[in-house]
DNA sequence: CGGTATATATAGCGGTCACTACACAAACTC
DNA sequence: GAGTTTGTGTAGTGACCGCTATATATACCG
């Protein structure tokens, strides 16, 4: 169980006949089906046979396969997998959330269970659908912005280009644990980008 | 003309009826198109329309879609593609290559003409098929291994770690061009990144 | 010229893609 | 109970996937 906001039936339900599986649930195995093989590669029968459910129930439920990447991205970025969020609960200066955010990424990113890299900056890599890079894209837009807000604390100067800093080292990470770096890989070049990432932070550029 | 080894038709040729469209041409176009949207997105009927041959002649000339991907892929190598080569043309220590090489990559990697990113690194990220997926992983060892073997001769205890930073920071680079990243983003990513791995390099680690 | 070898074009193979029409089953209101 | 609403299962839509069987056209050899 990852989550605890389930909805709860109404004390007046709807009319009709109950769903027979579990939304959230659903949501998660297809976020995890999307992060381990990508958008493209994951197909709505091979969805269908992983949740237990048939093609209108799929779309009953989701609208449409893109539909239901929307809330598998909206999961993944409401959850333990937001790893800038996750740096923010414990506090502390830009330099030390960047330094953990970026220690999170190299611990997190590598391969788990199939599972690599960040959903958000790969999960629709060379997608062929539009709708899927689109969401994709405003994803990774809000994760840059929300950096760039926290950075911009400290040095509302240099915020874009420090923001843009770290979001190119985690596609990096992302990118490298994809293609099978472990964690042991991943950490050097976290705290290497952290040291350089702190040094540009406290210059006069 | 990017390149200029053409086969040469021998004196006396093979006896039957001769190709009617231009080898290399031809990998040149499937090179793009793979390059710009990625292994999978790229299907074997929009090759043939591309290159102007119908599916026989693709087969005959190329024996698959993987085939003719392998020939992009050491066409891209061999080609102007290849930083990391063009970077060690004009000499210098490892130091220079390196900074040279990420500068490379700042400026060749943003999207121009609808091509973005390394075809190596991102071509086949995603990709559902197997072989597209060796092929990318065999030629991605290559680099990396040509890049350790040159660090190696400087700095022979920490070549691994060191082609390692580099990769990752190149894979970086190559998938925030595809997410959009002009040169202006890249270059100080690029530089910051040379600065750290010169301290690494002349560190005692 | 005949014989042979190679590339071509037409057409279509089996399979998978995202998605849906239709009828039935189940839970509600009254 | 009747009536309404909603989800489910069966089956199948047209389009595209990588790839190929077959026959024809074109070049070489002798």
């Amino acid at each position: 169980m990852t989550t605890t906001h389930k909805s709860e039936a109404p004390a007046t339900g709807p009319r009709g006949r109950r769903r027979s599986f579990d939304l959230d649930e659903a949501v998660d195995t297809a976020m995890r089906l999307f992060h381990a093989r990508g958008y493209d590669a994951v197909g709505v029968a091979e969805l269908g046979a992983e949740l237990g459910i048939k093609p209108p129930s799929f779309y009953a439920a989701f609208g449409s396969k893109a539909g239901l990447f929307e809330r598998a991205l909206q999961r993944y970025a409401a959850g333990e997998a937001n790893i800038f969020a996750k740096a923010l609960e414990e506090g502390g200066g830009v330099a030390a959330v960047i330094a953990r955010t970026l220690d999170l990424a190299a611990r997190l990113y590598p391969e788990r269970n199939g599972v690599a890299g960040c959903l958000v900056l790969d999960g629709a890599r060379n997608s062929a659908d539009p709708e899927a890079c689109a969401l994709s894209a405003a994803a990774k837009t809000a994760s840059r912005n929300a950096l760039r807000d926290f950075i911009a604390a400290e040095r509302p100067d240099r915020a874009e280009d420090l923001a843009d800093f770290v979001v190119i080292a985690m596609a990096g990470m992302s990118a490298a644990a994809r293609d099978g770096a472990g964690e042991s890989t991943l950490k050097p070049f976290a705290e290497t980008i952290s040291r350089a990432f702190q040094r540009e932070l406290s210059s006069e550029g």
